[in-house]
RNA sequence: GGCCCAUUAGCUCAAUUGGCAGAGCAGCUGACUCUUAAUCAGCGUGUUAUAGGUUCGAGUCCUAUAUGGGUCACCA
């Protein structure tokens, strides 16, 4: 290990503290209270007369020093917060003082043991009898000073330089306590969503990460290899087909949490990994879906932040349901003046956008220029919560058509502060149709578009045996977690976003 | 992948038309028995991201590279 100047002065205080028979790294070490405990527990007692002192054990980092001569204060943080320590000559003598002042630093793990009192200026705080080194730190952590201004946090130096943020997480969490509080507001999210699910007779299931044929979304996937198989595995861009097969089983109810990864550009809100909750409801059609998505997003928020109204790129968004249901063709048509129904083919769709402006490439679907005018055009204006719904059949393989209409299928996808948040649909369930639909996949993937959908006979076949109708839902956790926080940017809310290798770049030639 | 911006001490940031690289925090030495961004006195810790180039002289100008950020492309 290379130490610069700073670490060579901690790592010489090892030495010194192994040499007068401490260990800096003990094996083991004791707590009877968290921080919040031991004020908690010194409030209930404050003011009876007669009651004994309150002694407890604490353990936590340093995070503030203020040497006095004779006596010192510290603080020391936890995962419930942060304690005052209060040094005193008359209460451990010169020696510990001085041994504490000469070989504890910002960083260190400590415990100390003592009575809780109230130091003059009002502030719980222990009175240390002993203390004791748990983990010496070597390197210093980020600068980080805050002091508290009318009960707020008001930081005067923090970690800001995003690669170190996220390269180096671990430090990032130590000295930024709202990065720590986002990723619990992270898991009490994902912990809500599991909750409604559950509450509403769905069964969370674990499917396949490792695929031999991956589908049931328009992505890339990763490659891998498992070598004794001699087999090519696809790491799954979806857990569609798996749950649905799970439907066909007699499950009828079936969710899954967990991550996809898609081999694909990173931006603010894409990452290669990315969490993901899909659901499947038999006997529901993806307007029954739609009213259980408002209610799932609003009862999350609700839980999560005790308000559906949420702040989000300046916004003011209300989560209330029931949310706006806008028509794709008839929002389209709102705001780019172009009706879909009047163009039905690919050619005479582009000739009727370029006449207004707007970049077409004649030769691509049908499907996809709807999906650019939805994407540049309509998506953007949806702060305020709204499903838009019926999409045309050519970008949706695997949802039902309308039954009054062969080229539109039952689809709707959620958006909140102009961001897509979630994709659902009334699932296809006609073995036949499926296949057909495949087949016409399969002849965009030859023709050169490697998004598309490989043909996926086991997924036909448990088709085949009969899949009762449901609807099916998808929604991006991270961009829900962006949401809630207000984070504009998925690597806010991605404990260690995918960055590019540092220590690589000679040898891999782009 | 294209374009734009950034990279200076452990952290946050300065540095005039190209002219000796410097502040706060933390760190080191000392003082201080109720501090809390403690205070006071002293000490500046650096391959200015990397490799070249222009120049008497480069943190500053030019080229390339790396990483990050933004944006466009891409993206159910």
């Amino acid at each position: 290990m290379r130490l610069n100047e700073l670490e060579k002065i901690r790592a010489e205080k090892i030495n010194a503290m192994r040499e007068t028979g401490i260990e800096p790294y003990p094996t083991r070490a004791e707590r009877t209270h968290t921080t919040a405990q031991a004020k908690q527990a010194y409030e209930e007692i404050e003011g009876q007369s007669g009651a004994s002192p309150l002694a407890v054990t604490v353990t936590g980092r340093i995070r503030s020093i203020r040497t006095m001569g004779k006596i010192c204060f510290a603080h020391i943080e936890d995962m419930d917060g942060r304690l005052q320590l209060f040094l005193r000559v008359n209460e451990i003598g010169a020696e510990a003082m001085k041994f504490f002042t000469t070989h504890y630093d910002l960083g260190d793990f400590v415990q100390a043991e003592g009575d809780v009192v109230r130091t003059r200026t009002g502030e719980i705080s222990l009175l240390v009898k002993e203390f004791r080194m748990l983990a010496k730190a070597i390197k210093p952590l980020p600068a980080a000073k805050d002091e508290v201004v009318d009960g707020q946090v008001v930081q005067h130096a923090t970690l800001q330089d995003p690669e170190l943020r996220y390269r180096q997480r671990y430090a990032d969490l130590a000295v930024n306590a709202d990065v720590r509080e986002l990723f619990r507001l992270r898991s009490d999210v994902v912990r809500a969503m599991r909750a409604f699910l559950d509450d509403h007779g769905f069964l969370e299931v674990e499917t396949p990460i490792l695929q031999p044929i991956y589908g049931g979304a328009a992505a890339r996937p990763f490659v891998t290899h498992h070598n004794q198989l001699h087999q090519d595995l696809y790491l799954r861009i979806s857990f569609e087909l798996y749950l649905k097969r799970l439907v066909v089983g007699g499950i009828e109810r079936v969710y899954e949490i967990g991550r996809d990864f898609r081999n694909e550009g990173v931006s603010f809100k894409h990452n290669p990994e990315f969490t993901q909750m899909e659901f499947y409801w038999a006997y529901a059609d993806y307007l029954q879906v739609m009213e259980l998505t408002e209610q799932m997003i609003a009862f999350i928020a609700q839980e999560v932040l005790g308000t559906m109204q949420i702040t989000f790129d300046g916004h003011e968004i209300d989560l209330t349901p029931p949310w706006k249901r806008v028509n794709l063709r008839e929002g389209l048509l709102e705001v780019t003046g172009i009706d879909i129904a009047d163009y039905p083919d690919s050619a005479s769709l582009a000739a009727a956008m370029k006449a207004k402006n707007i970049q077409a490439d004649s030769t691509a679907a049908r499907g996809k220029l709807i999906d650019k005018l939805l994407g540049d055009h309509l998506e953007p204006t949806l702060i305020q919560p709204t499903f838009l719904y019926d999409y045309p059949i050519d970008i949706s393989p695997l949802a039902k058509k309308l039954p009054n209409d062969p080229t539109t299928v039952e689809r709707f996808e959620g958006f909140v502060g102009g961001m897509e948040l979630c994709n659902a649909f009334t699932e296809l369930n006609d073995p036949l149709d499926q296949e057909e639909r495949f087949l016409a996949m399969g002849r965009e993937y030859v023709e050169g578009d490697d998004e598309r959908h490989p043909m996926d006979d086991d997924y036909l076949q448990a088709m085949s045996y009969g899949m009762p109708p449901m609807g099916g839902f998808g929604i991006g956790v991270d961009r829900l977690v962006m949401l809630l926080t207000g984070k504009r940017s998925i690597r806010e809310v991605i404990l260690f976003p995918h960055l590019r290798d540092k220590d690589r770049g000679e040898d891999d030639g782009e």
